[in-house]
DNA sequence: GTCTTTACTTTGATTTTGCTAAATTATCGC
DNA sequence: GCGATAATTTAGCAAAATCAAAGTAAAGAC
């Protein structure tokens, strides 16, 4: 069984190359990520690429191999699924269930996790809106708009907050911006790199960043 | 914060002492408990007692110092609160949630440890019903008899199954004998070393061994 | 086209944790 | 006191994960 750092390391590789589009992760980014200094990454990902996990090419970066991919999304899916009991079952805020879920990922066996998937209902989202990877390795990965690409002045569905940080994450709680939640985008200024909504009658505006990691149904 | 090996023989420790109603625990025993040679468990127990968590004194044995005692009921109050939720909530057989316990009770944080109590309506006893030390680390020791004391023929309730093997918890939950369930002894034979009870309209034996394990309300 | 910066790799060493094997030593029953 | 049993000591190993610092390669600056 890979050990816990393991699990985080592939994880992370999946999740950055994810977000990036990329396949080929640079090892600064997995340094970073991972809170070590980049010595410890290649390390570390040699011994993945060792364990048949990834293939690694130096200067150039790292990729998953078909192997490591599997285990990402169990990763993911234990993670997932976590999320969505706690705050389903246990009363947590949507929020703040990141920490907690860390740690339970790495230990939980397999027949709990099948029996916390039934009792959700098989979800394919977790409180945050991100898809909960199926047990044979299926991610369901429908195209989302941002809050920088979706029309103006129309009723959406706000479906998922790709980041992970509880500070982000409680301002978006804070605002309503919930996954679930409706908002209309009422101005959209480039020189600005700005963006005004309206949320649960409420109207406030945020910046490029922050809109780009809200994502609305299309 | 301890390591899951230092909370296993802190556990260990306290349950052992607990069993044999002595303050010092013999090395051995220590030893067998954790499954390790014995020179493992003296470089152990010394650094517990660096750590200030026991009192080793050397060819008489180790015992828990108040430090100890207070993670001791700690890691045990983890143990059997998950154990009750994953009957309670999660559709686990009773005698099957050890192994599960053993790996989470190392990692669920605090909160949800609280959240877990409050949502089974702060239990007292898990489903082996082994007492749950309180958060405050009081724990209900209410005297029990074993089935080798209690008096002959009159109906009893089972309070508590005093092991965790799973091959002795399957005999058990297989012939009805969980905590709650109604029995008569109707002969004790001191010379067979055998007691006879009827359980649920059965008539069943079992040797002096299993029947000191199965403990009834006085 | 050399130079400098930045990113990455290598090397060597350390820390932590846990373990075993084997030789030694103490204790207790007799 | 003698021997059996149990515990201790010592020495050493091994895996996992890390860092610091020096070296190297690639890419952009000029």
């Amino acid at each position: 069984m890979p050990s816990a750092t393991v699990e985080d390391y592939i994880k992370q590789i999946y999740l950055i190359s994810d977000e990036s589009g990329t396949k080929e992760v640079a090892m600064g980014r997995v340094a970073d990520a991972l809170g070590v200094v980049p010595g410890t990454a290649t390390t570390m990902v040699k011994a993945l690429a060792a364990a048949g996990l990834a293939n690694y090419a130096p200067r150039v970066g790292v990729s998953l191999t078909s192997q490591g991919h599997v285990l990402a999304l169990h990763v993911l899916r234990r993670h997932r699924l976590i999320e969505q009991f706690l705050v389903e079952h246990l009363g947590y805020d949507w929020s703040e269930v990141h920490e907690e879920a860390e740690q339970l990922e790495h230990v939980i066996s397999e027949q709990l996790l099948e029996r916390i998937d039934k009792i959700l209902g098989h979800p394919t989202v977790d409180p945050h809106g991100d898809p909960i990877p199926s047990a044979s390795g299926e991610i369901s990965e429908n195209k989302l708009d941002s809050l920088l690409q979706c029309p103006l002045n129309k009723t959406l569905i706000i479906a998922r907050i790709a980041d992970q940080d509880p500070q982000f994450l409680s301002f978006i709680a804070r605002s309503g911006l919930n996954p679930g939640a409706s908002v209309e985008i009422t101005l959209r200024d480039h020189r600005a790199e700005s963006v005004q909504i309206l949320a649960s009658g409420q109207h406030l505006s945020m910046g490029w960043g922050a809109a780009a990691k809200i994502l609305v149904e299309r």
